[in-house]
DNA sequence: TAATATGGCTAATATAAATTAGCTAAGGAG
DNA sequence: CTCCTTAGCTAATTTATATTAGCCATATTA
């Protein structure tokens, strides 16, 4: 309930222009303009522009690693319970990833931040390896250990798991940064991730009968 | 033969620096340091800094039509003669796959550019569906079209071809980047999309028997 | 050879941008 | 009420950067 701080509303400002822009294309100005304030006041909040960034890139990390937790609690969960495993269908991997895309493209902040990491990736070493971890390895990961489980229960048929989930998790991640691109593509993008799920699922799936309407 | 005239000089030099900090981090002081003469001297080549982006722009443009064309005929070769299609192999892909990525990746101008868009892909909508044409789009449409013809042939089970050539493209497109983030892990993601490839066949191919050791 | 265009240079200019200094009003703590 | 911190402002400063002006040597061409 505590109301918005002129403190936050700058983070938030520079994160929408970095986003945009990128980092050395917007001035304090620009920021402060956007806050409603003279760029001069900024610095009673943050000590340098560069300042400004850090302290988005923390913010972020914080919101990042709290999600992390969740991701890994809810797999741990499916995996005490053995049979709920068998229960996977079609629909709960496009629903669960419909609500992945809806969640990265629409909370303003992280797909603002995601963009803003695109701009910035090759500007060190450790920001290029972030942005890896973060935005790759870690949905594939996610979903080698989902297909591992999968197979163990003998819902999917049996591969070279670490490519599965390759398959399986890149057509996403493209359509992702399309989105991030040309957000008017959005409900295109969609019907073609529901698509590519349907057809990887009657390609991997043990039960080929009701697995998709690939045709 | 021609040497290496100044004003290509500065184009590479200009690439180079851009596509590591951004058109707007870099200084014409840099580039002109870069290429050896001091900055008003570039004045005598373009007219302006965004002149040197836009000549940059327009050169790679030339390169990729080109390049293009070149991906056309191969296709329309292919197709021609029909029974060039059931003798495409596991290895025939992952060849082509190693020559494309290999000259992605090496090609110093074309894996400076991509990074340079990937940088800029948010300035403007032109740039964006540039990027999503060039980068994603036409991998995708050639593989739809490659699979159709290995499908007609009965090299390659039916199925969702859109889907099919997303499931083929996608790992091999994140692969770049990740390369292009991390030089280092060229080789690792080299064996990765080797292992995706025969993932691929093993799911799609008629011929499951010697399709790849995938287990 | 004379004339001219080319491509380099230094010095100058203009502007934008980040940051600092220092004033002031408002709101809470004593 | 008084004091002091907070957070805004304007004005000033510094530095960087893009670009222009104008000089000079070399090389091409008539």
């Amino acid at each position: 309930m505590k109301q918005e701080t002129t403190k936050d509303r700058i983070l938030l400002s520079a994160l929408d222009l970095f986003s945009q822009y990128g980092y050395e294309a917007v001035s304090v100005e620009q920021i402060a303009t956007a806050v409603g304030i003279k760029a001069p006041s900024l610095y009673k909040h943050y000590k340098s522009k560069q300042d400004i960034f850090n302290a988005i890139f923390a913010e972020m990390q914080r919101r990042y690693d709290e999600q992390t937790e969740k991701m890994d609690l809810h797999l741990a969960d499916a995996a005490a319970d053995k049979n709920r495993f068998s229960k996977i269908t079609c629909d709960t991997l496009v629903k669960e990833v419909q609500d992945l895309i809806g969640y990265s493209l629409h909370d303003e902040c992280v797909s603002r931040f995601r963009r803003l990491m695109t701009i910035e990736q090759f500007r060190s070493p450790e920001i290029s390896a972030l942005y890896t971890q973060r935005y790759v390895d870690r949905l594939v990961q996610y979903h080698e250990r989902l297909f591992a489980g999968l197979i163990h229960a003998d819902v999917m048929k049996n591969g070279d798991i670490h490519s599965m989930a390759l398959q399986y998790v890149c057509p996403i991640l493209i359509s992702l940064s399309v989105c991030d691109r040309q957000p008017e593509l959005e409900a295109q993008a969609m019907s073609q991730i529901d698509a590519h799920i349907r057809q990887f699922m009657s390609a991997y799936h043990t039960d080929l009968g009701r697995a998709g309407k690939a045709t």
